[in-house]
DNA sequence: CGGATGCTTGAAGCTGCTCAAGTGAAGTGG
DNA sequence: CCACTTCACTTGAGCAGCTTCAAGCATCCG
């Protein structure tokens, strides 16, 4: 497995339906913007082609480069423990940037790895502070996503006990993996069990035993990756700490 | 008590020494930078006066207007969940920035609270984002703060175990309160049994047990507030995961 | 001095972890 | 096409650790 960042060549003007629900979408589509600033902007964000299921994006150590955006698919960020166990931060779906971690020391604090076949833009972060001043814009919503993910990490983690954080898990993916008015409340887990498990902070297991408590409440229905919300609302309580 | 935003007038001209701690250094002091920036610089940066311990700096949903330095004291961010329980997000010592949980909805996610004896710089963010471009560098600086703030984030909760968390807690918090290159090992802690232990997750009664644990295997001192390192290094290997 | 607050300590119960076995789907090779 | 393997997940039983509830102590402040 390559580094990522090292093997991908600039691959421009592929279909742009993907971004319409990309965090970077307000700044790629700057309604109304210089066409020639909007043209240099354009030229700066490379796009990937299709990375499989266990690519490598970054490593823990690796220089700072970019920050990423998720087109398809799903990145897992993850870093390892003294005692060998991976310890899974965080999940980046459609849409959603990933690569902060570096920002400060110019190096990577974890790994990046493709869960589901995924295809990203990459933002260069050095040639877009060489535009500088005109790309204040680009920095104002870098900011704004970093304080989102900010609050949104204390969130999963928080709750007490085991079935609340289960709970509260499955609908941040569910929001974060449907469009605004969807009435569809199925889809599918990017990750493994496991995964979820570490960055819940409880085991496997434990994770099994509460969906199946979950199912047997009739608020969801878990078929393997398949999840479907079955009353959310109820749901939505158990994640707030109703029992 | 009022919301602090308010009701401070900008105190300027008072000594600096406490700056040298500050995340902000680098920017405040550009050494060799053009001294008339500099002088803009600082006249954005107010001061503020002493606030006593239980005073608000901002409220859960007060708009978003800058972003805080502590200079002396410490600060406590948190919020309240459904269940009405206080949720401690972190603890903002001397040096260190706070606020920035209010850069994306422009309105404040958590409530931050003075817990002893405070003094701040306010860094007004519409002001900084007049004078633009000349202040790239408060930007980038600011960047990498909250960078740095989201890895560390993820640390204390993480670790399994409430003898870990203690321990990795007791460190965090002494490698913060400390000059880099001191060997007292002694400190006061700034905040309460119960705000320590909704930050790590357990309840402050199994808190009070692993403090007197460590003690009891000779790690650390505790008497009341005041804790002492008395094997950091064995201590270090606890918080990693050595039983 | 009396009350309040914040912290410690004790005993009982439950949640979640560990270890171990079992299931079921997907892929492999004959 | 069917045994065989593998991998991911589920399920069960016993145990440890954390929480809960309750009482006991210091320290601070009037």
């Amino acid at each position: 497995m390559n580094t990522y960042a090292d093997t991908v060549p600039p691959v421009l003007g592929e279909g742009r339906r993907a971004c319409r629900f990309c965090s970077l979408h307000e700044f790629c589509w700057p309604l109304g913007l210089d066409p020639e600033l909007l043209r240099r902007v354009r030229a700066i964000v490379r796009r990937s082609e299709s990375l499989p299921a266990g690519s490598i994006v970054f490593r823990v150590g690796d220089q700072f480069t970019a920050i990423y955006a998720v087109r398809t698919g799903c990145i897992k960020s993850s870093s390892v423990d003294a005692g060998g166990h991976e310890l899974v931060h965080g999940f980046h779906l459609r849409g959603e940037l990933f690569g902060f971690d570096a920002v400060y020391p110019d190096q990577h604090r974890c790994n990046a790895q493709v869960l589901e076949t995924t295809s990203l833009c990459v933002v260069p972060f050095i040639e877009i502070d060489r535009l500088g001043a005109e790309l204040q814009t680009l920095h104002a919503r870098i900011r704004r996503v970093m304080s989102r993910e900010f609050t949104r990490q204390r969130m999963c983690g928080a709750g007490y006990g085991a079935k609340q954080r289960v709970a509260a898990f499955l609908i941040n993916i569910y929001t974060r993996l449907h469009r605004p008015n969807s009435t569809d409340y199925q889809f599918r887990l990017p990750m493994s069990r496991e995964d979820i498990a570490s960055y819940l902070s409880i085991t496997a297991e434990t994770l099994s035993r509460q969906l199946a408590g979950l199912h047997k409440m009739k608020l969801i229905r878990v078929d393997r990756r398949n999840i479907r919300l079955v009353d959310p609302a109820r749901l939505g309580l158990v994640a707030q700490g109703a029992s």
